[in-house]
DNA sequence: GACGAACTAGGACGATTGTCCTATTTTCAG
DNA sequence: CTGAAAATAGGACAATCGTCCTAGTTCGTC
């Protein structure tokens, strides 16, 4: 089927994207993994850019999904908070060996002055968006995005660090200190809600 | 003179490699920044590798000068930390653009697995010493690598996302924010130094 | 079963890549 | 002034790049 080959390039060229960057990854080796002629290719993407596209929007549809199961999972929007700092524990082996996903395709698109760089940018602001809607909800009003971009933020610094010295106790230590992090935020939101004690 | 072409080509490739990554810089693009042939280039660089280490040395070399400025000026540690700090603002500009040059080469080199990711990692090192050793004279002890490990982190997270989102605003915001942190770990040392008060 | 569309394979294309070679020019010590 | 070494220019090299084309094959629909 058509839509079956479209989703095995797709698939393939996401992970080699994220795994040896854009530029680095050509035609060829994506044709190869997926086990396909580069005619065959060429039929179901016109250029190079397209493949950009598509993996693009592939990821902004998983994680979109992601964001969506813990929007459900979690009752506690602290908790899903939470979730979203671990995803640095969780995908902790890969983030050592090639970085945020996110943020290195954002980076080399930066350089590459590629007209696709908003669209990887997309893929932060749905990140800023949900946990901006999560400290919102936990009551934090105007501050919710300035919190979001701190947490956004400091995620991306651990990944590039944890990458660059392939540490992973540094890794679990920062994970630690946001979770420590945003429970003084919490608290001291409910100490200026209640200024004068109980 | 031959010295003078050969750190012509390093500072051409230094600035090449920073705007638009190591692997879409081409042999000849420099040559053709440096205006020499690529006849000439040859001679002094027989690799593109061989490019790749004088460019790291180039800034290892650099960052050491500016660090050991640094180290002269500000008598205070604490006021050395926050020159540290403030790059990101001196270096706004930049970094809205292109990112962070330490971590955007780190994370292209170990996308690539290149041989030169260590030499790259050299250059976070020479930071991380530089900030531990100002931590221990503040008197944080064994503490003092992990601190400079978070500086160091949150600095790159703050160039990830400046550059993502283009956002001056932001940058200055998380400065302030870093330099908000460093005053609370210093008060938080002095009072656990005096327990119970003066 | 036939026919048009979708799919696949494989090669050709010009351009560019990193690398290397051979001349020519410049430099500078003896 | 001379001759060896260093520096420079320019092109050749095979390989690979993204792109495109032309054949076959498979598929779904009348």
């Amino acid at each position: 089927m058509a839509t079956e080959t479209r989703e095995r390039i797709v698939e393939a060229a996401d992970l080699l994207f994220y795994q040896h960057g854009f530029e680095a990854t050509s035609f060829a080796d994506i044709a190869r993994t997926v086990g396909i002629s580069r005619g065959n290719f060429y039929h179901h993407f016109k250029t190079k850019d397209d493949i950009l596209d598509g993996v693009i929007n592939r990821r902004l549809a998983n994680t979109e999904q992601m964001l969506d199961r813990w929007e459900i999972a979690g009752s506690d929007p602290a908790e899903r908070i939470r979730s979203f700092i671990h995803i640095l524990i969780v995908n902790g082996e890969k983030i050592r060996k090639f970085g945020c996903p996110v943020g290195t395709l954002s980076s080399e698109l930066a350089k590459l002055n590629h007209a696709a760089k908003s669209d990887a940018a997309a893929l932060f602001t749905l990140f800023r968006s949900w946990l901006r809607r999560q400290f919102e909800r936990l009551g934090f009003g105007d501050k919710s995005d300035e919190l979001a971009m701190h947490i956004l933020g400091r995620s991306q610094g651990v990944a590039t660090l944890a990458n660059a010295f392939d540490d992973d106790r540094f890794l679990r230590h920062e994970v630690e200190l946001m979770c420590d992090w945003l429970d003084v935020q919490i608290a001291d939101l409910t100490n200026s809600n209640h200024p004068t004690g109980e």
